[in-house]
Parts: structure tokens; sequence; C-alpha cells
RNA sequence: GGCGGCAUAGCCAAGUGGUAAGGCAGCGGUCUGCAAAACCGCUAUUCACCAGUUCGAAUCUGGUUGCCGCCUCCA
């Protein structure tokens, strides 16, 4: 099928052909791990982790590198006001990443490479750059130089000459323009610092990604992606130097993520409003976090608050609910057959296949869920083959959408379970209470005791315990 | 000052030339002892405003207003 992409290069939507047929290298740039990873980075990270699904499912074969930057300013600062060592900070946080992704159900990227494994590489493209005359040292430091690239500005469409005026950019009398960045920068005593032609010394911000893209992937790669933040001067600065040191294009989609703001807020450390991952995750199930990431095109910015989080839970609920009601028809398929899809599939991967259109995704299964809903109530006990059928491979294919989206993965029961237990301990109840409390109920409304069944009822919903009467018994279910 | 984005029902949100998906909330109904779940019906003649292009515009063009982001580290 064809798959169309915003590309922030050209600025429009653009059919998506690969360099070499079927394959896809694309590369994201990951997390700079000097803290705690918060639900920006949740939402640039599953964002590309369902891209990345969604083009396997659709027969590329998707060489993924998603880089750690484990040197930087921020690290060594951030490593001696804890007084230990940048490596043993950057470790520190490259495992909580692990924890907080595998939480969120993200996939590993194929290569998850750090800065610090490729000194010899940025090493190599830093030489390159001075060979060509297109960068520059002084003092130990190394600086690209911006107007030795005549295309520099293309990708955020600023002019040098423009950007001048009223920018705020600290003046440093050795660049020879005020926008040329470092792409070493020499070492102060007890840094952390690597042997170059120049001195000891490290990387500066932007090179770690050329050099980790060109050397794993190539020097011209389909898709690089990030937050919308990195356009400039980040991506901007990897295009330059790239392009200036290959001379090719580096990169032929740019994909970027808009952000996520708390309560209409930009999220940022002087307002304090950071919401970390691992915070996010005693309130909500991981499910409900993705659902919520993915129910706004990727581009758009999305507002984190309690009620988006609650309406992201009730749709993860209707779907589980109509999940489990074809499990108790039918009983639990022995085996999924993800392979034969249907018309809910097809459309899905149609809005998908439209700028990864998540949100479009997402009506089009609720919308199905209904109708199978409609088609279950409509039949009753008797339940024609071919509503079977449908129902069949609707649920087949709503398992299909949640292994590209990361949801639905639970059984219904572990679903419902889960939440019942953490409805328990929010509550502080004990399950066996709640289950003398149902039989007598259940002995009220045997004895037609409605006043008492009611108030039994009435009494656990205080505690945000619903039931159910079905056919085959009462059940409860925890409302978060 | 420069660059860019957004404005769709009470709320969230798709829709980029052919006559407004979906979710939540609300109201009425079916089912139920009553509920819950599920389903049905109702809820924007209209897409910030003004002008233009077109047989036809939420969608394209120009302008106005409002909100937001980037230009400093940031997903």
């Amino acid at each position: 099928m064809k798959i169309k992409i915003y590309n922030t290069l050209t600025k429009q939507k653009e059919n998506f052909e690969t360099i070499e047929p079927q394959k896809v290298r694309m590369y994201v740039c990951g997390p700079t791990v000097y803290d705690s990873c918060h639900v920006g980075h949740a939402r640039s990270v599953v964002v590309f982790d369902v891209i990345v699904r969604f083009l396997r499912s659709q027969g590329f074969e998707v060489i993924y590198v998603r880089n750690f930057t484990d040197i930087d300013d921020k690290i060594i600062n951030r490593a001696n006001e804890l007084g230990i060592s940048a490596t043993e900070l950057a470790e520190k946080y490259i495992h909580e990443f692990y924890e907080d992704m595998d939480s969120l159900n993200v996939e590993r990227a194929t290569m998850e490479p750090r800065a610090t494994g490729y000194i010899r590489e940025i090493i190599g493209v830093i030489q390159l750059l001075i060979g060509k005359n297109m960068a520059y040292p002084v003092d130990g430091d190394v600086y690209f130089s911006v107007e030795s690239y005549p295309d520099y500005g293309k990708l955020s469409r600023r002019i040098l000459e423009d950007m001048e005026a009223g920018a705020r950019v600290a003046v440093d009398e050795r660049k020879k323009n005020p926008y040329d960045f470092a792409l070493w920068k020499t070492a102060k005593p007890g840094e952390p610092s690597w042997d170059s032609p120049w001195g000891k010394g490290r990387p500066g911000w932007h090179i770690e990604c050329t050099a980790m893209s060109s050397g794993l992937l190539g020097e011209t790669i389909d898709i690089h992606g990030g937050g919308k933040d990195l356009v400039f001067p980040h991506h901007e600065n990897e295009i330059a130097q790239s392009e200036a040191a290959f001379g090719k294009q580096f990169v032929k989609y740019w994909v970027h993520n808009g952000f996520v703001n708390i309560n209409q807020e930009k999220m940022s450390k002087s307002l304090g409003n950071f919401l970390l991952i691992r915070d996010i995750l005693k309130a909500y199930h991981p499910e409900i976090v993705r659902l919520f990431l993915l129910s706004n095109h990727y581009r758009s910015p999305i507002d984190f608050n309690e009620k988006a989080m609650e309406e992201a839970s009730g749709a993860l609920d209707r779907v589980y609910t109509f999940l489990e009601r074809v499990d108790r028809k039918f009983g639990i398929p022995s085996e999924t057959k993800l392979s034969s899809h249907g018309e809910l599939w097809r459309q899905f991967c149609e809005a998908m296949g439209d700028d990864f259109n998540t949100a479009q995704g997402l009506g089009i299964l609720f919308s199905t869920v209904r109708d199978l809903n409609r088609m279950l109530d409509a039949s009753g006990d008797q339940v024609s083959d071919q509503i079977a059928l449908s129902v069949r491979n609707g649920y087949s294919d709503v398992l299909s959408i949640g292994s590209i989206l990361g949801i639905f993965r639970q059984s219904p029961q572990s679903y419902f379970d889960q939440k019942r237990r953490a409805g328990l301990r929010k509550e502080s109840i004990d399950p066996g209470w709640i289950e003398v409390k149902i039989r007598e109920r259940t002995q009220a409304r045997a004895a037609k005791n409605w006043a008492e069944a009611d108030r039994i009822r009435d009494e656990l919903l205080e505690l945000n315990i619903i039931l159910e009467d079905r056919s085959e018994g009462t059940v409860w279910k925890y409302n978060d």
C-alpha cells in the first residue's frame, strides 16, 4: 500500500519511497541520559515505536537505530553535583530508560548505540570536515563553520542574517559566526575526555548523531526522527555537518513529533510540572498511557490532564470489554490468526498509511467495536455462522491493531484482574470482603429483598466497585 | 525582531476541493427487579472572522483576530 509521510524538510506530505525497496533505514534521536524520562520522552519513543511496528506490518524490513547521548555538559554537571562519574550517571539513567520504556511496552530498537562508543567515528567526521575547510580548530575546540555550508537553515527555514538580529546567542569571539557550533570540546581538568588530534576532549552535542547514523545506516538514510524541539538547532546542525562531510543528502524524510503539555502548560523545569513516566505509571495502566499518547495525531500537541487520562481509560475498557465478551461467547481462540485480515484492519492501515494517523485509526477501531457489539446484541443466544465469522475476524483485527499500537496485549481477564488488584490496593480493601458482600447481595436478590441488594451495591459503589449481574453470576469491576 | 504551527459541537479529536469519523459527557429509549455492560435515537445547515478562486471550500488564496511553539538545554 501507499504510505504518505509529512516531511519537515519540504513541509508537505510526500509519498514514502525508500532508498532500497522494502527496506527502511531509520534513526531517531534518543535521550541525553542525565535525568529520568518524562511524558514527553514517552510520546516520542512511543510514536516512533508505533511507526516502526506499522512499517514492519506493511512488509518493510526496518533497521531502527535509537541512540543514547551519554556524554555532554548536562551529564558532566549533574555527575559533579552528585559526586559520581559521568559514566555512572549515564548508566543509571540508561537503566531507568529501559525500565520505563519496557513498562510502556516499547520494543527495543534494532541498534541502540551510545555516543561514547563512537568517539573514533566522531573524530573521523570532524577530520573530514576540517579537511574540507568547513570546520576549524581553536584552542583545542573544533567548530563547524555554518557559512561554509550554503544550505544552512533549510530544515528550520532560517536565514543566518535574519537570525542574528534579535538572537540570544552567547558571543564567542573565537567563532567566525555566532551560529558556528562545537564539534569537539577541549576537556577541562577532571572532565571525562578522549584523545584527539586537537588534544584531550569530548564531542560536541550534534556530531554523535551524524557519526552513529552514518556509521550504522549509511550516509543517506530514509527517516530521521525526534521531537519538534530538535528541529533547530540539533537537526539543522546534523544536516549541515553530515552533508558537508559526505557530500550527499543526509536524510530523505524528517519526522518530528509534537509536545506534551500538562494542563495546558508547556512542561518545563522552571514551572516544576515535569511528569515522570514512572510516576504516571503509578496512577495509570501502561496501556492507558500509550492509548492516550496515540489519541492525537503525532504532530499535534497533546494535553496531559486527568480528564484525558480518564477518557483513555474508558476507551481501553470499552475494547477490553468487547474482547471479554467475545471470549465468553466463543471461548478464547486457541490461536489468534493474525495473518488473515479483514475490513477493519484494512481501514486501520489506510489511516496509518496517511502520515501515521493513529487518531483516525482509533476512530475506525471504536466504530467497528460498536458494529460488532450490535451484531452480538441482535443475535442473542443464536449466533449465526456468518455473524460468528464477522465477530471472529473483527476480534482478530482488533488484536492486530493492538500489536501495532502496543495495546490489547493482555487477556481481558488479566486486564480486568489487574485493575481489580490496583483498586483493592488503592481502597485498601480485602477481596474476600467483597466476595462476602456479593454473596449477601445475591441472597437478598434471591429473596427479592431489593432494598438490601441495592444498599449493598451502593456501599460497594462508594469504593468505586461496580457490580455487573450477568446470567452466570455477579462480577465486579474497579472503576479508576 | 525572525521562523513555524493551530483555531471543527459542552469537552477531546479525525477530516486538505464534493457536501461534517470516533470518543467522553448529556437527554430519550431497548435490555434489567433496579442497575452495570451493550445497543438504538437525539445533540455542529456548520468548521474563529472577513473577502476571493471554484459548479462546489472546514479543506485553496489574501487579510483580520486569538492561542501556542521554536530562535538558549529540551522529546
